[in-house]
Order: C-alpha cells, then sequence, then structure tokens
DNA sequence: TTGAAAGCGCTACCAA
DNA sequence: TTGGTAGCGCTTTCAA
C-alpha cells in the first residue's frame, strides 16, 4: 500500500499529529521539527489522501464537470479553461460526458454530487426543474445556459448577434436567412432573440430556416433552403452549421462571399482554416470555464453572495473570408 | 450535511452493519429487513459516500485520465469510449488536461494516483524511465503509445501505412512525399517506418519533408517544400496537418487530386467534411478508450495476468476524394 | 510545541 | 440473520 501520514511520523519520530500540522500548517510546529517532518516526506514520497481528508474535513477538492459531448468542438476550450483554473486552485476534475442524454445528465450529477464540492454544468440538458432541485442541494454552476436566478456564466449572444447584424448591413445586405439550431437549447433562443431584434432595428429583413441539428450535416441540408429564400445573406446558429452551408454551397458552384455571405457563431477552431475563412461571433471559451471556476470557488466560500450570481462574457465578431458585399450592390 | 448510514439505520431500527449489508449483499440479510432498509435509503434519499467506502475497501472506483490536449480532435472520440465504459463498469472519471507539458503530467499523475485505483494515459509525453517508475506504483495503461511490456493500447500504425501506399501505387504513384510530426512522438516514428517499410516493398520513392508541428499550420508550412519535391502524392502525419496542406494547395491553385493526391492519419469528424473530402487512415477511437478502461480494469483483477498485455487495434484506409491517379498517368 | 484520542462514513470481522 | 467493534488515513480538539 501506499505510504501514510503513520509512516512519516515514524521515520521522522514524531506522532500523526504533528506531521499533520507540520504539513498543514507550520507555523505551529517548531521549525526543526518541521523541517526533519519535511525531509521524511519527502524521502518516503509520501503525499496525503484527499480523500481521507476529505472524510474530515469535509471538502473533497474535486469539482465535478458535465458536458453533453466532448466531440462538439464548442466544449474542449470550455473543459481547458475549467482544468487549468482548478489546478491553479488546486481542485481535482471529475469529468462525464453524457451523450446529449437528459436521463445520462442526471444520474450523473447524482453519483458525482457526493464526491465533489460543486459541480460545473456544461449546457446543461436538463429541465429548469430537475436543475433548480440539484442546485438547492449542491453547489452547482451552469454555463451557457441560464434558469432564473441560479448561478450562471454565459455568453453575450444578443450583442454577438448585433455585431453580426451590424456587419452585414453596413456591407448593404437587406435580406438575412437564420439557421435555428434546436428549439430547446437555450442559446439558440437567445441568438434567435438577438437575431429578430437587431434584424429589425437594422431595418432588415429576416427568414428563418430550420430548426436543423446544430451538426455539420444539419447545414448541409439547410443550404438550399436558404438559397431558395433569395437572400444575400445567412446566419447560422453556430459554427459547425456554417461549415455545412459552406460545403453545401460549394458543391452547387455557389460562391462565397461573391453570391451569399455566411456568417457562424462560437468561433471554433476550424473556422479560420477552411476556405473562404468563416466570419463569426467569437466566444472567449477558456474564459468561459475559468469563470466557471471562479463562481464555483466563491459559491463554496460564501453561499449567501454568490448564490445568484451571474456573469455574462463579451463576444467578438471575427470578420474573415465568408462575408463581403451582396451580389448586385 | 448529507445523509448518512447511521441516519439510514435509526429509521429502519436496524444497526449500521444491516444497513450496509443489506444495500451490498443482500443475500445475507433477511428480506424482510432487506425491505425495510431499502425503502428507509429511499426515502431518506441516501446514496453511500465513495470515498468513504473506498478509504477500507481500498477501491476507489475512479479512474483517472490524463490527456495532453482536449483541443486536438485525436482526443474526443478516445475520451468518449473511455468515459462510456468507464460508466458501464461503475466507475468515475478524473480527466486532467496536461496542455502538453510533460512536467504538469508529472505533476497530475502523482496528485491522481491517490485517488484512483488505475490510470489510463493517451499518448504520455513523459519519459520512458518516469512511465516505467509509475507503472511499478499504480496500475497504468498506456494508449498510443508503448514502452517496453508495459500495459499499452495501440493502433496499427504500420499496417495503415502499408494499406495508404497500396493505395497510391495502386493508382499509379511512384514518388511520395511524407510530412512528418514531431521526432519525440511515438506514433510519428512507428508511421514513418511503417511508411518506409511499405514504400521499399512497393518500389516507391519517399521524401520527407519536416518535421512540422502536428498543426494545421504544420501542414501550411509543409506544402511548399512537398511541391518543391517534385512528388505526385503526399502522406501527412495526421489529418490537421493534412488539412493545412490542403488549405495552402488551394491557396496556390494546385488542384487535388487532379495535380497531387493528399492522405492524412486518424480520420478525425473535419477530414470527411472538407472539399475535397480527405483520404485518410482510420482509427477506431472509441474502440481505443474502451480496450484501455478494459485492460485497466484486467489489470486492476489480476496484475500478474495482465501487466504485460499489449493489444493493437486495426486501422482501415477511408478513401475519399483527396487521392486520385498521378497527374501523366 | 507536541501527543493522545476521538471521529469523519463506511466495511469487515467476530460473536451472538 | 444480526449487532458490536475495530479500523481505513486523516484532521482536530484537548491536555500536557
Amino acid at each position: 500500500m501506499a505510504v501514510t501520514i503513520k509512516d512519516v511520523a515514524r521515520v521522522a519520530g514524531v506522532s500523526p499529529s504533528t506531521v499533520c500540522r507540520a504539513l498543514s500548517t507550520p507555523n505551529l510546529v517548531r521549525d526543526e521539527t518541521c523541517d526533519r517532518v519535511r525531509r521524511a516526506a519527502a524521502d518516503l514520497g509520501y503525499s496525503p489522501n484527499r480523500a481521507a481528508r476529505g472524510l474530515i474535513t469535509g471538502r473533497t477538492a474535486n469539482i465535478g464537470l458535465i458536458v453533453p459531448d466532448l466531440g462538439n468542438p464548442f466544449f474542449p476550450g470550455v473543459v481547458k479553461g475549467i482544468q487549468a483554473r482548478a489546478r491553479e486552485a488546486d481542485y481535482a476534475v471529475f469529468l462525464a460526458d453524457t451523450d446529449e442524454d437528459p436521463a445520462a445528465e442526471t444520474q450523473l450529477v447524482r453519483t458525482l454530487a457526493k464526491q465533489v464540492d460543486g459541480l460545473v454544468l456544461c449546457s446543461p440538458r436538463m429541465s429548469e426543474q430537475e436543475l433548480r432541485g440539484f442546485a438547492a442541494e449542491t453547489p452547482l454552476v451552469m454555463l451557457n445556459r441560464r434558469v432564473g436566478r441560479l448561478p450562471a456564466i454565459t455568453f453575450a449572444n444578443v450583442d454577438g448577434m448585433r455585431q453580426a447584424v451590424t456587419h452585414l448591413t453596413a456591407l448593404g445586405h437587406r435580406r438575412i436567412a437564420y439557421v435555428a439550431g434546436p428549439r430547446t437549447s437555450w442559446s439558440n433562443r437567445e441568438r434567435a432573440r438577438g437575431l429578430r431584434a437587431a434584424a429589425a432595428s437594422a431595418g432588415a429583413a429576416l427568414v428563418e430556416v430550420g430548426p436543423v441539428l446544430p451538426q455539420f450535416d444539419g447545414g448541409v441540408a439547410a443550404a438550399d433552403p436558404v438559397l431558395a429564400a433569395g437572400v444575400t445573406a445567412v446566419i447560422a446558429y453556430n459554427d459547425v452549421i456554417a461549415l455545412g452551408l459552406l460545403s453545401r454551397l460549394h458543391a452547387r458552384g455557389i460562391a462565397v462571399p461573391a453570391e451569399i455571405s455566411v456568417i457562424g457563431f462560437d468561433d471554433i477552431p476550424m473556422a479560420a482554416m477552411v476556405h473562404p475563412s468563416l466570419t463569426t461571433v467569437g466566444l472567449p471559451m477558456e474564459s468561459c470555464g475559468r469563470a466557471g471556476v471562479d463562481l464555483l470557488l466563491g459559491l463554496l466560500q460564501d453561499p449567501a453572495r454568490y448564490g445568484t450570481t451571474r456573469r455574462e462574457l463579451g463576444t467578438h465578431l471575427m470578420v474573415r473570408g465568408s462575408t463581403g458585399a451582396p451580389p448586385n450592390a
């Protein structure tokens, strides 16, 4: 078995209590003793058993992270941000991928809740009611979704859409399509809302296509209806859909942006790598992860203060090759 | 605080020991008692504290997973496979992303080792020596790398390259470039070795370009040297590099596959989504994750038997649009 | 400044 | 078939 605090105590010639103190509150221990203990610990390669510690302190130093689909290029950035911030704060991360299944999500929350101090839920699929229930039991922060006053980090979807529309109308576009993501998705609703508002105030016509699955094939499928709608520009719910659009437009011999402009949302890595490169609304994904952990840590320290904190992170339009002036401008 | 086994015992009117048995070995408990306990547990919403259990059983029911970079599209598939298999076996997964930093990897292994029953290391960056050291202390399986006889799941890199070369020579190619990945990468060495052997036995000339970073920009940078080498086909260390190649070739107005054929390795999702779609050697990533967990579970049960088990998973060439006959065939 | 002892939640053993 | 007891590794009183 692994080396325990007793082994260190024996080698250092002190009691286990002293070892514990030497390692956690050195100022309560005579310097010389402290040194001896530290040396023994180092020699033996001791590192404390966090589970045992958690049992008594009631603090596991673990956080749980639940994501719907790691394969979705939106998530790795967020997860990396969470990892990085958690590591800085000396927390370990339990990760679970639910495969977009709300039932699995619920079960996973139950299982994880016991072994972590708090949970970060990425774009949770579960119902508002369930979410509220869990939030009452376990410190929890949501990413990319808001439910009531529950702690959450979100992106400025509405403002992102405003930026996209401003860009398009400045170029001269007057008729724009929106390829909608899933009706049940919080961010789709936000983006659609922002887009409608921006189009209305800019005096541009808006045609909604879909909803489609937020995947490459969804975009492929949406391209023909978009073309049929007689628009000069299209904004997709997200980049993956936009990439599908681009692919199908290319296959049909439609030039982008000469004949139609395309805008995505998220700024996933591939967006900058395709031809033409994709104009898109960029989300600070790593910051989102970090902010999520920060909020969770705050929540653990001072639930009253952070219990209803919601932060919205700014978004920024990345203008690239897929947008230009409309055909007959 | 959470509800403990004592609470359940009190409500059910039995001793904690009985609660424990009723829940874990019901056949040692009278049916009626068992029912009473279960009901009490359900009423109170009891679920056992796995950390406390682990303390005594010496089994945490957690596995640790360390990956170098979740942003690399190679990993999500593997991680999903691991998650899925772990969940089936009722294990939870600690995930750590090391950001390609070997030092972080070492530290993370140390930290995680205490709270898990075993570790899965994805394409580990650390030295052979360190790896051997850790393997002596903690059950551990490597994915995508072999070191001596340590337990590992790998892909048939050599055979994949044979398939790629066979495909190209069948089309008539006689002069092929290889864009190498990092010298330090185990899979790059394997792939290069397989490629050299296959080219030699097929009588094709091989030109090596690079090494380049295994990223899109690496591929972009490699395109010009490849063109200068006067080859009719190029095989990249991985898909991400191949995508960069494709992009730069497009920018220079070189038609693929009319003027040059391109093959990648991995079959990441984007490979099928670009124009022309990328011919590539497909790796069963989810299977790799599942196999890794299976091997780890075997290792935990019977270290002697599985201590040196290494499995190689088959690879399959996915022929797509980026390969064709050479220009003057 | 240090050590002894109690106990976190749980399981395993021995008696009954 | 059940309960009591000990103890996993650690931290935290309370005394000394």
